[in-house]
DNA sequence: GGGTGGCGATGCCGTCCTGCTATCATTTGC
DNA sequence: GCAAATGATAGCAGGACGGCATCGCCACCC
């Protein structure tokens, strides 16, 4: 049942309402009067329904006129406005976009890049998802998510990254841990000390970069237990567990029986980057990807 | 501001948004490929961006695209919602009258037709303005009114008129008022009686009967006092001041103080019309006059 | 690996819609 | 009673839209 006017219809009969006379709205629509005349009587065939009461002294709408005319006013304002937030969207003033994010990007940076871009962007509506590295790369792929805060490096053809946050791996010992009372801490003296470490099916990223840190320090971490997130993690810490090994964002976090302990010797950095598909051309995507980046000129500046 | 795109342009677009092809779209449109090419393209045009991404395997909808393509299925399903209304209210299913009504015919059968008019016709909104006979005579001639329920006669030319009421004249008195002992009253009993009436400027129609029945029953009513509407005419009664003349369904509502007795004679009869300019075309109208018509068919005839 | 089928874009042509000018019939107002 | 204004009608021109044939491209398949 598909409308057989359309919206230049509309605008005519409603030109001939407001001005009463069929010459005064082609003058106002800068058209001929027979042109009118005839568009008019086209709608009124269209519908089946006579509209407009013509008293050769006096034009009036009749009543289903009437209805047709409210009706249609509402029907242009809100063609009008869909134009206008079309053209916004195309802007990127307006959109929707999907987010996902790791424990460690909303731990550190993730808060004030989304308070900046909502206060930037207030009709662009996010929608964010927790999910690790891995499985965001994923969604990333198959087009399940518009961008995700997740842990670098990451090198793949179908992804483009901006780093926005670089944190220093620490150590997080048992606040009564022997060497808590040390300012630092080097990897050579957990040698022997049981970790407590991500679940390896999720957390494989993080896992990479644990593992290289302690192959370069001579060692294998012995795993005394897995956990599902960064919560976890250090709330096995705490409980007194083992140590780990985490980032300065999750570990600035003050918690009740855990310390955290720099790692001595040169530091090992951990990037966090927002990435999204190669090419993308959503343009409130690319705002994002704008606040992100000055974000990180701010703050790696100061 | 006014759009530069047609209902066409949003109807193709959302089909091609739906097939994911413009040739499946096309089908489905029962046009050719490269008409619906090119009604997309000129919808771009129109709006200055690009809605489709053509992937050369994959047509798939810009964020901007998808932004249209929601505002733009509601647009459409306003559009047939509005020529659906449209056809109602030609076929005066659908529709607002303004409707006028006395004393008399809210104390009698307007509440009656009124439900019945409800009942049968949900989506026709009525407003009603309480206003004496003259008034809405006036208000009828002015196109105020689209029907007033008003006292009869009436023969004007520019109306038309069903009957729906017919009520007796009675005579009203203080209980304490010596003929309200009898079971009727003459009205050369009433001949020297003070007399509680209407305003004369708003009450002429009923008044005029009043008048002409006394001139018939060889006198001249004295009046005592003027009151605005029946409601105090009847208070003023009750509370002594006169006596009055009224009409059964008036005076079929109980009132301390007040009691009815009939006219001793042949009954003399006020009529109560349902009144319209005469011509009119509203079907909305149309319709409530048929359930006059009926209403007055089924109780005159009971 | 070349053939084949499906896709969207483009060019060309016919048709219908739309708009304009000129004119008419009717009404209003002086 | 005439002039001005209004809506309807006729005839004509331009443009938009739809259909057909075709092109270039890609994926799939034997």
């Amino acid at each position: 049942m598909r409308p057989r006017f359309d919206l230049r219809h509309v605008e005519c009969l409603l030109a001939v309402a407001e001005h009463g006379s069929f010459r005064r709205a082609a003058r106002h629509l800068n058209v001929a009067q027979p042109a009118l005349s005839r568009t008019v009587r086209n709608l009124e065939e269209a519908l089946g329904v006579l509209l407009v009461a013509r008293d050769r002294r006096r034009v009036t709408l009749t009543p289903a006129g009437q209805v047709f005319a409210e009706g249609g006013a509402r029907l242009l304002a809100e063609a009008a406005e869909l134009a206008h937030g079309t053209a916004r969207a195309h802007k990127g003033l307006l959109g929707k976009l999907r987010i996902g994010y790791t424990d460690f990007a909303i731990a550190g940076v993730l808060p004030d890049i989304v308070n900046a871009f909502r206060t930037a962007f207030p009709d662009i509506s996010a929608t964010f998802t927790p999910s690790v590295t891995a499985q965001q790369i994923e969604a990333l792929r198959e087009g399940r998510i518009d961008a995700g805060f997740l842990t670098g490096p990451l090198e793949l053809p179908f992804v483009e990254t901006q780093e926005v946050q670089c944190d220093a791996v620490v150590a997080l010992l048992p606040a009564e841990h022997p060497l808590a009372a040390r300012a630092a801490v080097s990897l050579q003296e957990l040698a022997e000390e049981p970790f407590v470490v991500g679940a390896s099916e999720h957390w494989a990223h993080f896992l990479t970069h644990v593992m290289h840190l302690c192959q370069v320090a001579g060692f294998r971490p012995k795993v005394a237990q897995e956990a599902a997130n960064s919560e976890a993690i250090v709330g096995l810490v705490a409980a007194g567990i083992g140590v780990t090994l985490s980032i300065e964002s999750i570990a600035r976090r003050p918690r009740h029986g855990v310390v955290m302990r720099p790692l001595a010797g040169e530091p090992y950095e951990i990037s966090t980057l927002l990435a999204w598909r190669r090419g993308g051309q959503d343009p409130a995507l690319r705002h994002l990807r704008d606040v992100a980046v000055s974000y990180w000129r701010d703050t790696s500046g100061a």
